[in-house]
RNA sequence: GAUUCUGUAGCUCAGCUGGUAGAGCAAUACACUUUUAAUGUAUGGGUCUCGGGUUCGAAUCCCGACAGAAUCACCA
């Protein structure tokens, strides 16, 4: 702990007045509430004949305006923000000021949780006000409040430190209005996704974290180590073969919310654990899997903006059904003019320094064309796109396209210039996966840090069958992202991962 | 991981070419019974991120560390 200052010092000081006066500064006892500033704030119209209002809420003081015998207070709850009108008269007990003299006036602080009875009323200026005729000390606060002030939408001494606003997350949240409205949208996205795949008969459940092999993307993963087993185990990267494992155990629509880890670098997309919706649905391939992803997403933007037109930094994004589908290699023939349909890995390394992109001896022919759509085409697709039918070798988990050789089907859903989800027509065909996964052992031999380990187990269970399935990864981080308008993944993660912080 | 920028009061910031720190809000005291960035008067508050160096003298210049942001690389 270090060094307290003068107004810590202030407020510790006032917690022994607290005692004298007998107050709990810290009492147990529930407070009835039975309004919220919200509802109060929506429904009361002070107009004449209005039946009277007296409701009891609690909350935070988040600005105190003393002028002489009457005041005016900010009452922070969790829906919002309302005035008090407090003033001596009402606090006022026979002979007995202490409320308003002691209490009121010198004890209460900015930060401070009371709770507080009155009646709703309108003062002169029209601003719907709760005059208080009593109230209760919950929580003493003893450190000082950043105070943000706002007129006419002009934003005054914000707390705007991204590292005091990340770390400490708590008060970016008290103070800045907005913050706790974006993390309040995130549950909302994430409810209407739950709520729509349970509607369509998807079963939620939880697989592993801890893994053997982590298996399902390409990824570098975080090793950990079990004491009692003295093994290492992996963080789960993703969680697509352990879905894949319950459609062969006979579940039809499995789901989760996968927290992955990836061990990889941090910037304002990317942070060391994130969020993805898996799904995999039986007896469905990547065209049902498409129409189904378009449907979530509209009503998604519905849900949370009441129209499919959503504004994303510059653009208005419009998630109105259906999405434009293009293929990969048609998207990378339109941006570059020249047909890489009928190239080897050598012509495509060549077209890739041609357009100054770096390449090395590792890279396979998917890595290649990965590497020219992701720097030439991804950010050209504002709009929700589907871009569909990949190279065989990009896609070691996907079934072989039914018609078109050397593609699988697969789709990557871009918005925004970003990948949100990624979705094929799962390879259940057992000898083919072993091959796959045999080509990714011997990329990982020539140098692929990133490629997939062979998972022995998960072969095995294919080979017990698994029923044509289709599946998909969403991003939930970016797309809550994309739908609140944020630039950073740190402002719809709750607590963005930080260096540890350096103890004074 | 690389490059650039940033780190001064509880918060947001100023501090020119080196002379030992300032504003607004917040706090404290007083005044004010419908204010709203309330107002007025007065007061207090700082190991200038940390550690070295240059100098008679460093918030300021140099080196290093720590933390953050932006861009790039890797990736979702």
């Amino acid at each position: 702990m270090s060094q307290l200052s003068e107004q810590e010092i202030v407020r510790r000081e006032k917690l022994k007045e607290f005692e004298r006066l007998g107050i709990e500064a810290y009492p147990a006892a529930l407070y009835e509430v039975n309004a919220t500033s919200k509802q109060i704030l929506s429904t009361f119209k002070g107009e004449e004949g209005e039946a009277e209002w007296h409701v009891s809420i609690a909350g935070r003081i988040m600005a105190i305006r003393l002028m002489g015998k009457a005041a005016f207070a900010v009452l922070e709850d969790q829906h919002g923000r309302i005035q008090l009108y407090v003033s001596k008269n009402d606090l006022q007990r026979g002979e007995d000021s202490t409320l308003w003299d002691e209490v009121f006036k010198k004890l209460l602080d900015i930060g401070d949780f009371i709770g507080i009875k009155g009646k709703v009323f309108k003062t002169k200026t029209g601003e719907t006000s709760i005059h208080v005729h009593e109230f209760t000390f919950l929580s003493k606060s003893l450190k000082p409040l950043p105070i943000v002030k706002e007129k006419d939408g002009e934003i005054y001494d914000s707390f705007s430190d991204p590292e005091l606003r990340y770390r400490q997350r708590y008060v970016d949240l008290i103070v800045n209005q907005g913050v706790r409205d974006t993390f309040l949208k995130r549950t909302q996205i994430i409810k209407t996704i739950r709520d729509y795949l349970n509607e369509h008969g998807g079963i939620e459940v939880d697989t592993p974290v801890l893994q053997n092999i982590p298996g399902g993307a390409a990824a570098r993963p975080f090793i950990t180590h079990h004491n009692a087993l003295d093994t290492e185990f992996y963080l789960r990267i993703a969680n697509e073969l352990y879905l894949k494992r319950l459609i062969v155990g006979g579940f039809e629509f499995v789901y989760e919310f996968s927290r992955n880890f990836r061990n990889e670098g941090m910037d304002r997309t990317h942070n060391p654990e994130f969020t993805v919706l898996e799904f995999y649905v039986a007896y469905k391939d990547y065209f049902w899997m498409m129409d189904f992803t378009e449907q979530l997403f509209e009503k998604i933007a519905l849900k949370l903006h009441g129209t499919t037109d959503v504004p994303v930094g510059d653009n208005i994004v419009s998630f109105k059904a259906p999405f434009k589908r293009i293929g990969i290699i048609d998207a990378i023939t339109e941006a570059t003019g020249v047909d890489i349909s009928a190239m080897n890995e050598d012509q495509l390394r060549e077209l890739c320094k041609k357009h100054r992109l770096e390449v090395d001896a590792t890279m396979g022919k998917g890595k290649l064309i990965d590497e020219l759509f992701s720097e030439l085409c991804e950010k050209k697709f504002v709009q929700p796109t589907f871009i569909i039918d990949y190279p065989v070798e990009m896609s070691p988990l996907t079934k072989k396209h039914r018609s078109k050789p050397g593609l699988v089907e697969r789709f990557e859903l871009m918005i925004n210039g970003k990948e949100i989800a990624n979705a094929y027509s799962e390879l259940n065909d057992p000898i083919d996966q072993r091959a796959r996964f045999e080509e990714q052992a011997k990329l990982m031999e020539r140098g692929d840090d990133e490629a997939m380990f062979i998972d022995q187990d998960f072969l095995r269970a294919l080979e017990y069958g698994m029923p044509p399935t289709s599946g998909i990864g969403i991003g939930i981080d970016r797309l809550c992202m994309l739908l609140t308008n944020q630039a950073s993944i740190q402002e719809v993660l709750l607590f963005p991962q930080m260096k540890p912080e350096k103890q004074a």
